[in-house]
Parts: C-alpha cells; structure tokens; sequence
DNA sequence: CCTCCTTTTGAATACGTATGCATAATAAAA
DNA sequence: TTTTATTATGCATACGTATTCAAAAGGAGG
C-alpha cells in the first residue's frame, strides 16, 4: 500500500542511472545539465523525495541539531529556540526538540539524540553529568552549553558575562542610594544563579551594605510568593532578581503589598525578555544579547561538525543594562 | 577517526550474531535471556547505539513527529509544544521542531518533513496549501491542523469550539450590560480568528448591540496599539479580543489612557495563558483545554501511525469561561 | 578524421539494521 | 531414550542512497 518512491524510480522514468539521480540532488556533484532536467521532470511526476534516513546512513552524518530545553514557560527560552532553528534552516541543518522537566537531562533523551545520530548538541536550560557528556565526546558529537556552565573545562559553553553584568548591576543601584539589598536566585544549582550572585555580592561587600540571599526557582510564581515572605521581615532597597519573569513575580507581589517602585524600594531582572519592556511592568534589566549568543554557538557547532576537534572554551558575551521604571 | 560502533562489533564481542543483538533491541523479538546479557554487556563496554536511521531505513518508518508552528512569542504555543514533546516522548516518539515566520508553512520546511518521512505532523499555528497538504496525504503522512482549520474537510483538525466559546462569551458580556461592542480580531485569515468573531456577532445581532470589528496580528504590540486607536474614537462598553496575549496589550493600553476595568468598560481574552492570571492583569478569559486537545491529537496520530487510513473528522473540545477581574 | 583531455555516466558496492527462512538448541511428552 | 513441539540462533538479504572506478561521451585542436 505504501508506494514509497525511490530513486530508481525515477532514473528508470528519466531513463538514467540511479547514480545520476542522487547526483542530482547532492549539491556539488557533477550532472549535466540535460539529465538533470530530465530528472527533476521524473521526480516532481512521481512526487520524489530523496530519503534522509539512507543518505545519513551513507554518509554517516546527520542534518539535525539536539536542542534540550526545559524551562519553556519561561519566554526566553522560546525565542531562543526560534532563533536557534532559524539560523540551523539557513545552513540545511533541523532541530530536534528535547524537553526535559528534570534540571538533569534524563538518560532517556541522551539515548534518543545518540540513536539519532545528531550532529551536535545544545543544551540550554539543563545540565548533563559528566559521565553523559563525556559519551557525546566519545562519538565525536559536539556538544554546547548555552546560558549554563559545566563544572569541567572540557566543554564549549556560550553564556553571557554574569559576573561583569552582576557587578555592574551593583555599581548601578548602589549609585541609586540604599543601604540594604536583597539578591533572589533561581535554582540555586545553576551556574547562571550562582554567577550573578557572586558579582553582586562581590561590590556590595566593598562598599559594607547589608545583604541577604533568597532562594527561588526561575519562575514567575517563585518570585511572587518569595517576594511576599521577603517583605514580611523588612524592606530591603533594593532588588536584584535572576531572571526577568521571577522579576516580574516581585513587582506583581509589591504592587499587591502597596509598596511603590522605584519610590519605596526598586527592582532589577535578567534576560530583557519581551514583557519586561511592557507598560505594567518597565522593568529595569539586563539585555542578554540572544542574537550574538547564538551566533557564536552555530558558528562553533559549523566548524566541529566539519571538523570534529572537540575544543573547549568558555565564551561569553557582554550584554547591557536596560534602564526603565523599576529604578 | 569516526569509531561508529556497530552491532557487528557487538556481536564479535559477546561471541553471538548480529541477528540476535538486533533482536535484543528490537521490543517483541525472542532472545534468551543469556544472550541478551552478554549482549548488553557488550554493547555497554563498546557504547553501542543503535542507528535510528538504519533502522527506519529498513522498517520504513520513522518515529519523528513533526512540528509546525510560527508564533513562539504567544506564551500559549511554548505550553503545546512541550505538552506534545512529553506526550510523545511515552510512545518513543521524537519532536522535530519546524518554525515557520510566514502565516503558511514554506516550500523548503515541507521538504524537510518529506525528507525525513516523519510519521506523522502537526501544524499548530500555521496553515498549508492544499497542494502540499495533499502531498503529505499521497505519502500517507498522517497530518493534523491543531488550533487551526482547513478550508476542505478532507483534513483532520483539533481545536475548541470557537463558535460555542465566543457565544457565551458574547451572552456573558450581555448579561454584564452595555451597549457597544468590539472585537479584536487576530490575524483575519486564520479559522480561528474568524469563528470567534461569527458566534460574538451572531448574539449581539440577536440582541441589537452595537458592535464595531477592528483588526490586529495576535500580538501584545498589535493589541496595544490597536486600542489606542480604538479609545481615541470612542469607548466601548466591553472589548472581546482574539487571544489573551492581545488582550494583555489591550489591557495596559486602557491602563495608560486612565481607563478603569472593569468600571469603564470590559475586556475578555481567550486562551488562559498562565500570564492572564497575574495579578498585574486578572484577565477574564476563555481556557483552551490544552490537555484534551493533545490527547485527542496524539491519539489520532499514534492510530493514523499503526494503520493509516487518511479518516478526516473536525474535532472540537469545549473549554470554558474563566471569570476574573476585567468583567 | 584522429588524438588527447575533460566531463559525464553507469555498474557495483557499502552504510547499519530488521527479518524470512532454515537450522540448532532446548523443553516437553511419551 | 526417542520423538515431537517449542524456542533461539545464524545466514543471507533488503532497505534507499552516496561514492569509487572504469567506461563512454563530448570538445578542442590539429
């Protein structure tokens, strides 16, 4: 029932070889201008469509990108993903989409993009174990961290420069006057949460203002029921959020406790998504420079899928502040 | 330099065939349970995997699904993707993302999902030429429009029951007073946009409202900017808008011209995206249950999958009003 | 027309796996 | 033990394509 067309199919309709049909259809080999009329005439009749799965076979490699995400209510990362599969279109390159609930990539989805073969690997909201990238190395598949580190130096990641965006957000509320601020991390287990602390806390200790870490998750609900406990106790001067959308949380949870901002204490977030420039929220941000983040991860997954050579750096881009409302 | 393990280097190790190392990863073959020990030892030692693609090369079929959608920047599509890619992941199925910028699906991401024979597709947010959708029909491809329609009934379709929905949406409004009326409308070619508007209008016609259409894009931006315009001629007494991602843009517009709601007027969104129950914006809105329609969905494919018979129906799924502060 | 060089073509093979078929091993029955 | 039924295994082949190699066709120059 399944009428699969093949290639021989065709070269027997265009009366040619099925060698010269595949010619056809990889580009910079060389066919004729006339047999390649007559083959694509023969295919568009019998609705031809070279097979991916034995063209990978053969030559084995594959067109697909791993991209592991997990944290897709967080509108960052969908425009990431959307960024990411446009610039892969460019370059003939598909992206299989792997969604993780575990901050850990599951063993699970590790066999699948194996199976698969993929061509390299993006990881953007999770981490692996060492043991499982260690195994991406092993079949020479390259692998990238985007937006979180890995504890080893052995792996290429992309990210922005925390510790300098952190410190700068530092320098900037501590010219806002205040004496005592409040830093709210993601998941505490992130080297992007951790990163962030560690520079603001770095120049608030120089200067002696008094701080206090709050633990969270990432998401919007986080921030608002951290920010309710948090405003319980006192009511720190300042806010330094790890992400946007937890931002976002803080400023609903103020607005519901009655405290102005910037008046009575202000706030600070990470990322620049879209609704942080929204008129409810103008909040005061760091644009994370997404376009030049992902630049420079396909421009290295390009070149290690060309040419494997499983090089390792830690790349990190600038970014800048986002003055608004909040401040 | 490539060491692509194989089950013949497998099966040398363990001192079996390569028959019986397939048949240990093959669910339903007969192996004793003394080979597949050896074999899974082996196979550890050596870091097999089995090639995804040999295997769809020989059996035919693939266990990639794949997926269209356009506007990532709605929160409500990140929510489908990844309620799809864990329902998926059940039945080992994988996800291949295909994004698409235009309103229809392009020539060059048609290719792709040919190429790669995926066993079944999803168009969310997007349409398809009938030319091409046919095509996926000739190749026996099982296809669903998710949240969109057709124009023929030759296609299976999942979405809520728009008319139905923006009925009692329309009576709830009613009920609630008022004499004039808008809807937003998204992007007008869509199924959906359209058949939100009819079941509004169709009550209000009953009922001699005054009602007055705008249009705009599906996008915060466009509802926003939109209703500035809206306001300047005049305020209607409840705005029934196309999506709750508009609606929130519609809601901040009001909120800058000093605009109470829901004193001055109304709004309603649809959707029930997770932001629409902020506090920032307590949005009466329509839910999408989300859950019911992939089920219905993926049920449909994994059948189509197994036995493929092109059945088309027009799947429909109720939702319901979810009352908050703007009404 | 012939020679020499370049380009195009076809036949054959290989990629890594699943599977029909025949055979070997095991278990059950007698 | 022998016979029969059942299960497990190996051999060989096929899936649809890319690619090597040799042969054919085409072109340039005389």
């Amino acid at each position: 029932m399944k009428k699969t067309v093949t290639a021989k199919d065709v070269a027997k309709l265009a009366g040619v070889s099925q060698s010269s049909v595949s010619r056809v259809y990889f580009t910079g080999a060389a066919v004729s201008e006339k047999t390649k009329k007559k083959v694509l005439a023969a295919a568009a009749e019998l609705g031809y469509h070279p097979n991916e799965f034995a063209r990978s076979l053969i030559t084995n490699r594959t067109k697909i990108i791993g991209l592991v995400m997990k944290g897709v209510q967080n509108p960052f990362y969908p425009q990431v993903l959307s960024q990411f599969t446009a610039e892969f279109k460019k370059w003939g390159y598909s992206v299989l989409f792997v969604h993780t609930n575990n901050e850990e990539i599951q063993n699970e989805d590790v066999e699948t993009l194996l199976n698969y073969n993929v061509a390299g690997v993006i990881i953007t909201d999770a981490t692996m174990s060492l043991k499982v990238a260690k195994s991406f190395k092993n079949n020479e598949i390259p692998l990238v961290f985007f937006n979180r580190k890995i504890h080893t130096n052995d792996f290429y990641s992309v990210s922005c420069n925390n510790l300098n965006a952190s410190r700068r957000i530092a320098e900037f509320l501590l010219a806002k006057g205040g004496t005592s601020m409040v830093y709210l991390a993601g998941n505490e287990q992130t080297s992007t949460s951790r990163e962030r602390e560690e520079g603001f806390t770095e120049i608030l200790s120089d200067h002696n203002i008094s701080y206090k870490k709050y633990s969270s998750d990432f998401t919007y609900e986080g921030g608002y029921h951290t920010a309710l406990e948090i405003v319980k106790h006192q009511l720190p001067s300042a806010f330094f959020v790890a992400n946007d959308i937890m931002a976002l949380g803080v400023l609903d949870a103020l607005r519901k406790k009655g405290i102005r901002v910037p008046e009575d204490t202000k706030v600070v977030g990470f990322d620049n998504i879209e609704m942080s420039g929204w008129p409810a929220y103008q909040l005061t941000t760091w644009e994370q420079p997404i376009n030049q983040m992902v630049e420079k991860t396909v421009n290295y997954l390009l070149k290690e899928m060309a040419n494997y050579t499983g090089m390792a750096r830690t790349v990190e881009v600038e970014g800048s502040l986002i003055e608004r409302k909040t401040t």
